[in-house]
DNA sequence: TTTTGGTATGACACCGGTGTCACAATAAGG
DNA sequence: CCTTATTGTGACACCGGTGTCATACCAAAA
C-alpha cells in the first residue's frame, strides 16, 4: 500500500499542491471544474490528509484534553462519552488526563501537559471547573477551555451546567411531600461547587415548607462510598432517628442503604433514602434509589462542541447553557409511617 | 512568552540544530562538553520539543489507541488507568475509542480511525482481543497491537492476561468447600473469551470434587446487569432451588442479589452468591460479594508498556504474561445450612 | 482599445523537528 | 611521519501540509 500524500494527489490531478490544499479546506477561489477534479482524485486515491502535518503547519494538534479528579467511574465515563461524541463530529481527538486538584503542583502538572501535548483546548470537569487558580492560569496562557457542571456563571468562558440547586430542591420536596420532616443531609466534597448547590436546594425546600433547619441532621461527606458509610453511622445513631436521608450522591446513598440494611432497618418502611446523579448503582441495588438524573453526556458534548467552535473561530460571546435535572423516583423513598 | 524551538536552542548554544536533535534523542557522537552545554540551554530556555514536528519527521503520532466495547464502566476506567500509566512513562498519549464489536463495518471504522489519527499502535481489550477478523486486519496493515485479558495465547503478538479459568475454579471450589453441591452458573457474553474460560473453571471444579454437572443450572447471560436479572429469575424459580449461584461477573451477581432480596431470600443464609471481577459494586452492596479480583490496571499497563517498547524497537519475541487472579471472600457466601 | 479589478493558480518559504551525507578533527596503526 | 579509522559536527533535504505573494487570466469600466 503506497502512501497517498498531497503531492501525489496534486500531480495526479495535474494541479499544484496549494490548490489541493484549497479544496481540502473549502477555501474560495477555486473554479468549480478544478474542485470537482480534485475531489474525484481524493476518492480515487482514497486520500486522507495527514493531521500531524496539518497540525505542524497550523500549530494545532486537533486534540482536546479532558481534566478530571473524580471518584465516580460512571461519571467519568459519561463525561468521556459526551466529549468523544463532540470530538468525533469535529475530527478532533480526546486526551484524558486524570489528576489531583489538591495534589502538589497541579499547575505545574498542567503546564507540563500543555507543553508536551500542545492541546488545542481543555474541558474542565468538576472540581476543576470552579478552581479559579487553574482557570486564571489558563486565561493567562490563552488556552481555550470549557467548563462543565460549574456553579459559577459570572465569567466570560464557555460553560454548560445543570441546575443542581433546583434538583436538590425537588428531591427534598419529594421527601417532604411524602410526609418527612426530619430529613438528614450528607454533604459532598467541599471542593465541588455542586456540594454547596445541593445543600442550598435542600435548605430552600425545607424553608419553603416551613420546616426548621437542624444542623445536627447534616453530615460532611466527600462523595466517596466510604465517606457515606461514616456519615450514615452518625445519622443512624441519632435519636430520634430521622425518617429520611438525602445524600449528595448515589454512592453515599448506597452506603446509607447498606448500613441501614446491616442494622435490620427496612428501607423505605423504616427510613427513606434519596441520592443524586442517577449512577448505575442507583438501579443495581434493592431497593432502587430515588435520585436526580443529570444530562452529563449532553452537557459535556455541548461544552466540547462549543469549545472546538471557539478554537476554530474565536468569538467573544460567552456560551452559557443550563440544562434540566430530572427527579427519578424508585423504591427507596416512601410515605412516612 | 516567546516560543522556544530547536532553532533558538541551537543558536543560543552555538551549535547546529542537528546537534541539538542528537542531544534530544540521546544519540551517540556528541562530545560530553557539547551535550552538557545543550542540556544547560534546555533548562535555561525551558525548552520542550514539539511532538507534532517530531511526529511529522518520524511518521509517528506518539498516540496509542484503546479499543473497547464493554458495558462495565469500572472495567473501562481501570483499563484506562493502566494504559495511561504506561503512556505517561513513555511520553505517549492515549486515545480512547469505544466501538461495537458486532456493529456493521467495524473494520471500516477502525480503518477510518487509523487513517485519520495515525495511531502508533492499538490496545485491544475484551472482546476485541480475541476477534480474529480484527487481529488479522491489523496484522495485514502492520499496525502494532497488544492484547489484554485474552484467552488465546497461541499467536505471536503481545498479550497480557490473567488466569480466568483458574479464578473460576477457585471460587467454585470455595463454594464447594462451604458444602454447596447445587451451584448455579450464569455465563457471560458469548463474544468474550472470558466467558468460556470461567465456565471451564466452574466445570473443572465440579469435576474435581466429584459433583455431577447439571445443565439446568446454567443460564446464558451477557455480563450486563439486565441479563443478570433474567438469569436470576430462572435460577430462583428452579425447584429444588440451588444453594449457591456463581455469576460470571459482579453486575450479574448483584442482579441475583437484588432479585433474591426482593423475594425475601436471605443472602447468604438461604442462598450464597459469588461474582467475578471485584467491581466497586461488589463492596457497595449488602452483603458484599465474594468475587475474584483481577489486576486489570497492571495487565493493561504491562501490555501498553510492551507495545510502546515494540513500536520504538520492533522485536520478534512474543511477549506473554499471565498474572494471578485472587479470591476475595465477603459476606455473600456462607456454609450451606 | 486601454485601464482597472477581481478570480484562479502556482512558486516558494515555512512550521519544527529528523535522516543522510560530507567533512574536519582527532586517534590509532604501519 | 604519513595513512587509515573513528568521532564530532553541520549543511541540507525532507516529512506533508499551510501562508504569502506574484502572476496570468478574463470581464467590466473608461
Amino acid at each position: 500500500m503506497k502512501k497517498v500524500t498531497i503531492n501525489s494527489v496534486a500531480s495526479y490531478a495535474g494541479v499544484s499542491k496549494k490548490t489541493v490544499s484549497r479544496v481540502l479546506n473549502n477555501e474560495p477561489n477555486v473554479s468549480a471544474a478544478t474542485r470537482e477534479k480534485v475531489l474525484a482524485v481524493f476518492k480515487e486515491l482514497d486520500y486522507t490528509p495527514n493531521p500531524i502535518a496539518r497540525g505542524l503547519a497550523q500549530n494545532r494538534s486537533f486534540i482536546i484534553g479532558c481534566l478530571y479528579d473524580n471518584p465516580s467511574k460512571s461519571y467519568i465515563t459519561r463525561v468521556q462519552t459526551g466529549a468523544l461524541a463532540a470530538c468525533q463530529e469535529n475530527n478532533y481527538n480526546l486526551l484524558i488526563h486524570p489528576c489531583e486538584l489538591r495534589g502538589e503542583a497541579l499547575i505545574n502538572n498542567i503546564e507540563q501537559l500543555l507543553q508536551s501535548s500542545r492541546l488545542d483546548g481543555l474541558v474542565l470537569t468538576p472540581p476543576f471547573c470552579d478552581f479559579s487558580e487553574l482557570v486564571d492560569f489558563l486565561k493567562s496562557k490563552k488556552i481555550p477551555y470549557a467548563r462543565v457542571a460549574s456553579a459559577i456563571l459570572e465569567d466570560d468562558s464557555i460553560s454548560v451546567t445543570s441546575n443542581d440547586e433546583q434538583g436538590a430542591f425537588e428531591i427534598t420536596e419529594h421527601l417532604i411531600n411524602l410526609g418527612h420532616t426530619s430529613i438528614a443531609f450528607i454533604k459532598g466534597h467541599p471542593d465541588h461547587s455542586a456540594t454547596q448547590q445541593r445543600f442550598k436546594g435542600y435548605r430552600r425546600a425545607l424553608a419553603s415548607h416551613g420546616i426548621e433547619f437542624n444542623e445536627r441532621l447534616v453530615e460532611e461527606g466527600n462523595f466517596s462510598y466510604h465517606s457515606g458509610v461514616d456519615s450514615a453511622r452518625s445519622i443512624l445513631d441519632l435519636s430520634p432517628r430521622p425518617t429520611a436521608v438525602f445524600a449528595s450522591n448515589d454512592y453515599m446513598a448506597a452506603a446509607v442503604l447498606k448500613l441501614a440494611t446491616q442494622r435490620n432497618l427496612r428501607v423505605p418502611d423504616d427510613i427513606s433514602i434519596a441520592g443524586f446523579d442517577n449512577a448505575p448503582i442507583a438501579r443495581h441495588i434493592w431497593p432502587g434509589l430515588t435520585t436526580i438524573a443529570q444530562p452529563v453526556e449532553e452537557m459535556t458534548k455541548q461544552a466540547v462542541t462549543q469549545l472546538i467552535t471557539h478554537i476554530i473561530e474565536p468569538q467573544e460571546s460567552p456560551y452559557k447553557v443550563i440544562l434540566e435535572a430530572k427527579l427519578i423516583t424508585r423504591e427507596s423513598t416512601a410515605a412516612v409511617k
